[in-house]
Parts: structure tokens; C-alpha cells; sequence
RNA sequence: CGGGGCGUAGCGCAGUCUGGUAGCGCACUUGGUUCGGGACCAAGGAGUCGGAGGUUCAAAUCCUCUCGCCCCGACCA
């Protein structure tokens, strides 16, 4: 095994490997796996390299950077069942806090919230012809209702066959369909504007936490309206309100677009989309919209008395995002370090860590930091009364605070008797280095930390803009286009493709031919047609006229 | 679904090639020393080596099958 790496034989370089810390000292040996267990090890070794608290960095490997953090951040595992995630309390935390704000906007929007079914009759989903074609692939069907023991193993009873299969819903809109057919009669019951906050299943081949798993969380709106302009109103307003949400809550900058005919859902007229720049440079949806026309209303029977008495179809919109929105916030603001919260949905927007190594001061200090906290609770940012944690475990200090960077809570307060004898606290922000830490007197603090929590989510959100411009260009040739997005040449066809491209804003005449040649050399296809007026140019790609430049870049 | 890799204590791994019945670091527990800090010393708890068959006196190790996870593709509403 000759070159082989091996730890503590006769090498000075101490190994680590995925631990949950790095070693305190800087110019440390870092190494991590990859691939084999034998001889296909890979050691960095980088005395430059400051000690991350997670490995590998985003650079080194960002798939499993990505992993990383999930794990560190204490976001969310694998479950015993494939393809699902268990989400742990505080990935949970994110996606409430998400939930209360999105709902919020929902119902200022003349929105109200319903609940259907699970399970969707087979019958429902061969209603819509491309509806059939898009999702039948990755259907959880139930076939039985009943288990019976044989052998001492419980099997299906075939005695409880189903006379009709049930779907487990991956979207909701036929068997909305089929009740906003019962509900709608005039059109003095429209417009209907409901949403219903659910899980859905898709049974998806390759899974990931958050990003794309078998089963996952969502919001998914459903109206119906009497005009098309109405409809089209209703999606664009609800993809301006993901939009909004995206960027003032997430920190995340979205290009607001429409989707080219082969990204389009499945059985609808138009769909609509925000796309967000993650740090690997690849773009990810965080939000659809779409105009569906009255394609579902046919399907499903969705009629009305106009106001002249005509029989006629509604027209029906649906809009959603899901707990892959968690997954952009790490994948946007996460650093090698560990989760980085954007302040307004963050679980925590201050965690107090007391310092207490004397026992004659133990008290004190506690009382000092319980009064501290039931006072920043009395502060309000984002619309809502501060969420302060108390971290008083009896652990290391060190360890405490490595666990909150990892975990993304914004601000950090370190508190022991030099500070109260100061009334001052001494301040960590999470979009700051770890060890850049300020004292602050603590009125001041008190006074200013809503704004100071404003100013972190200002921070982040410039950043990510800040990321994306430097990683957009236009780009008006096709062997420009080719070079920009392809990867350095690897030695190992299998490791990670390293980061590379970006978001080309290229012209694009709309040929299916070319979009497909560009996906099939490439990985790249069309994110979305940015809204708004765009500047006319040539198609680099076919040399025919084309209305505005697109986004191109590989994707999530 | 194709190609590659990996499943050994909570986490990260060694041990597998050359079968002899399990080890290291961190975490955890206890005691002590430390203490504005991701400490140190000592003692200790924790694993039917992913699962099922098979070969063998003997299997983490060899063979077959299977499940899961990861990477590269394909697919992706």
C-alpha cells in the first residue's frame, strides 16, 4: 500500500476527520475523506488555512460541506425510511418561523387556509393529460387497507385490496379541482382563494435534506377566478409576495421569471418562478407560480353562471414553496463555520452564555443574565417580541459557544462577573469572524439590538447580492458560453465537480433543439425569462433574433 | 436506473488484502487539577462490526444475496 496515509506512523501531521471541531491551533494538518477506504484518500495539507468548525470547507467539497452543517447545525438527519428527513427542532424552528410569515402574507392577501386529503384517488390524477405524464413516475400508491400476520410477519391482506389505488398526494390540484367544483356554482363565488399548509410525497431517486426529499413540507395555494386577467393577476401577485418574502425575510436575492415550455408544471398554461444563486454558484428555485388556465378547470369540472348566464370554466392558479426554502438559507448564508441565520427567521435571535467558573459568582451571574433575558424579551424586531436563549448547561464555555456558531443564532453574549461589574456585555454577531467579539454596556445593547439585528440581515442580504453579481456576466457566444461553464478537468472522474460558472444572461431564440443539446453537454439549461423589459440581441446559440437575455446555469 | 465508493460505540475512523472472536480520537460518566473559555490527568460506561444466507474448528475479515448512505451521470413539477 505504498503511498498510503497514515495517521500517527511516522508522520508528524495529526489527522482529523469530520470531527465536530477543528483543532483550536491555526496552520493545522486538515485532511477528509473521499472515496475509498484504501489509497484514495485525500490529505489537505494547508498551514494558510485557518480552522474551520466545518469540514471539509465549501470549497474543499461542498456537497458534503452541505452535510456538514445540517448535521452540526442540528437541522435535521435521515430517517429509517428512505428519502425522508427527520427535521430536528431547530430546522423546525426555521420553517415555522417561515410558516407564521408566509401565512401572514397569505391571509393580508385575501387568502384563507383549508385542509384536503392525503390520499388522492387514482382516478383524480389521469383527469389532467401532461398533469398524468409529469408526476405518475413517482407516485406512493396504497393499494390495501388492511394487514393480516403470515409466517409471524404482517403482510397486505389480499382480502383488503383496494377497489380503486390511492395516490399519496404529490400536489393537491385535482382533488382541489374536484371540491372547487362543488363550491363553485356563480360567479358570485369567485374569486376562491384558498391554501392548505401539508406534506407532500414524491418519490424522488436521488434525495437530499431539505433540497429534495421523498416527503416534505409545503404550502400550496389554489384559486379560481372568472377572467384569465384575473388569474394571471393572482399568479403574479403571490410570485411578487415569494419574491418579497425571499428577500426580506430570507436575506436571498431572487430573480423573478417564467419558465421555458420543457420546465413548465404539468398542466399548466404558464409557470412562473423565483431563482436564488446558492454559493456553489448553481441556481435553485425557491418558489412557483402558475397560471393554469382553465386546464384543471375542464378536468375537473369547474364551471360557472357568468353574469349573462353563461355556462362557463374557471380559470385556477396554484403557488407553493416547501422546507426546501431551509435549504437555500444554508446554502446561502452558511460559512465554513456552520449555519448562519438570517436574523428574522432565525429560532434564536440572541443566546446568553453565562461565564461561570467560580461558584461564589455562579449565582450572581446567573441572576444577572435571567434578568438580562426577561429584558430583551421586551424588545420587539420583526414584528414580533425578541427570542433570547439562555445557554446555562453545564458545559465548557468554549464548547457552548462553538455549538451556537455552529447553529447559526446571530448574536452571542458572553457574560461573567468583569462584565457585570461593567453593566456590559461582550458581544458576538454571527456574520463576524468567531473570535471578533466587542464589549457593549448594557443599555446600549438593549437599546440597539433590534437594530443591530436589522444590520446583520442587511449584511446578509448585501453579501448574497453581492455573491451573485460577481458570479452573473453576460455572455454572447456559444464557445464563450461552452468555456464559462465548463469544469476544471478532474483527475478522478468521480469526485465532486468543483465549483465553477455562475448565471449567464444570455440571448435565447426559444429553440427546444438547442435548449436540450445545451442540457445534454452541458447540465445547463434555462432558469427562467427574467419579467420586465429586457434589451433585443441575437441568439448565440442559433443567430436568430431574441427578445431579451435569459438565465442559464446549472441547478438544484 | 447506470458507474464508483462506503456502512465497525453518539460522531469521525483503524482493523478486512494475509480469518483466531474488537481498537483509537472526540463525545459521555465519575474523581481530581484547571478556568474569560473549543483544557489537563486518572478511572469508567457504551459496539450481536448494516441485514440475511453460505464456506470454515473459527468470519468485522472470504463468498452470495440484500438494505441504506454518499459521489459522478440520468431524472427532477
Amino acid at each position: 500500500m505504498a503511498g498510503r496515509y497514515q495517521p500517527g506512523r511516522g508522520t508528524t501531521c495529526t489527522l482529523y476527520r469530520y470531527r465536530d471541531r477543528p483543532p483550536r491551533a491555526t496552520g493545522v494538518a486538515r485532511a477528509f475523506r473521499r472515496g475509498g477506504r484504501r489509497g484514495t484518500r485525500v490529505a489537505i495539507m494547508s498551514s494558510a488555512k485557518a480552522a474551520t468548525a466545518i469540514v471539509p470547507t465549501r470549497s474543499d467539497d461542498y456537497a458534503e460541506w452541505y452535510q456538514q452543517v445540517v448535521k452540526a447545525a442540528d437541522l435535521a438527519e435521515n430517517s429509517p425510511v428512505r428519502g425522508c428527513m427527520v427535521i430536528k427542532p431547530w430546522g423546525y424552528a426555521m420553517w415555522e418561523n417561515m410558516q407564521r410569515v408566509l401565512d401572514g402574507m397569505f391571509k393580508d392577501t385575501g387568502h384563507v387556509n383549508a385542509y384536503f386529503p392525503l390520499f388522492i384517488p387514482l382516478s383524480f390524477l389521469e383527469k389532467e393529460a401532461a398533469h398524468v405524464e409529469g408526476f405518475a413516475k413517482e407516485c406512493a400508491v396504497v393499494t390495501h387497507h388492511r394487514l393480516v400476520a403470515k409466517d409471524g410477519k404482517l403482510v397486505p391482506d389480499p382480502a383488503s385490496q383496494l377497489e380503486e389505488p390511492l395516490v399519496v398526494r404529490p400536489t393537491s390540484e385535482t382533488i382541489i379541482g374536484e371540491m372547487f367544483a362543488k363550491w363553485v356554482q356563480s360567479y358570485r363565488d369567485l374569486p376562491l382563494l384558498i391554501n392548505q399548509w401539508a406534506n407532500v410525497v414524491r418519490w424522488e431517486m436521488r434525495t437530499r435534506l431539505f433540497l429534495r426529499t421523498a416527503e416534505f413540507l409545503w404550502q400550496e395555494g389554489h384559486t379560481a377566478h372568472a377572467t384569465a386577467d384575473e388569474a394571471v393577476v393572482e399568479t403574479m401577485k403571490m410570485l411578487g409576495v415569494y419574491a418579497d418574502f425571499a428577500e426580506q425575510w430570507m436575506a436571498t436575492p431572487v430573480i423573478q421569471g417564467e419558465k421555458t415550455a420543457g420546465e413548465r408544471f404539468p398542466g399548466a398554461v404558464s409557470t412562473y418562478c423565483i431563482e436564488a444563486m446558492m454559493q456553489d454558484r448553481k441556481a435553485l428555485q425557491a418558489g412557483t407560480s402558475h397560471f393554469l388556465g382553465q386546464n384543471f378547470a375542464k378536468a375537473s369540472g369547474i364551471q360557472f353562471l357568468d353574469d349573462k348566464g353563461v355556462l362557463q370554466h374557471a380559470w385556477t392558479t396554484s403557488w407553493g414553496v416547501s422546507t426546501r426554502l431551509v435549504g437555500s438559507m444554508i446554502m446561502t448564508h452558511a460559512d465554513d463555520d456552520g449555519m448562519v441565520c438570517p436574523p428574522k427567521l432565525a429560532p434564536a435571535h440572541v443566546v446568553i452564555l453565562p461565564v461561570t467558573h467560580k461558584p461564589e459568582d455562579r449565582q450572581r451571574v446567573l441572576d444577572y443574565c435571567h434578568a438580562l433575558k426577561a429584558e430583551l424579551r421586551q424588545q420587539q424586531f420583526a414584528g414580533g417580541p425578541l427570542r433570547v436563549e439562555l445557554d446555562d448547561r453545564d458545559l465548557r464555555g468554549g464548547d457552548k459557544v462553538w455549538q451556537w456558531i455552529k447553529k447559526g443564532v446571530p448574536l452571542r453574549l458572553e457574560i461573567g462577573p468583569r462584565d457585570i461589574d461593567k453593566d456590559s456585555v461582550f458581544v458576538g454577531r454571527r456574520d463576524k469572524a468567531p473570535k471578533d467579539k466587542t464589549s457593549v454596556g448594557r443599555g446600549e445593547f438593549v437599546a440597539t439590538v433590534a437594530a443591530t439585528l436589522q444590520s446583520i440581515q442587511d449584511a446578509m442580504l448585501a453579501r448574497a447580492k453581492a455573491f451573485r453579481a460577481e458570479h452573473t456576466r453576460d455572455v454572447d457566444s456559444k464557445a464563450d458560453f461552452y468555456a464559462y461553464f465548463t469544469p476544471p478537468k478532474q483527475k478522478d472522474p468521480n469526485a465532486p465537480t468543483p465549483i465553477h460558472g455562475g448565471f449567464a444572461m444570455a440571448h435565447f431564440s426559444g429553440d427546444v433543439a438547442v435548449e436540450k443539446q445545451i442540457k445534454d453537454d452541458l447540465g445547463v439549461t434555462v432558469r427562467c425569462i427574467p419579467l420586465g423589459e429586457g434589451e433585443a440581441g441575437t441568439c448565440p446559440f442559433t443567430g436568430k433574433p431574441s427578445a431579451k437575455r435569459v438565465v442559464w446555469a446549472k441547478s438544484y
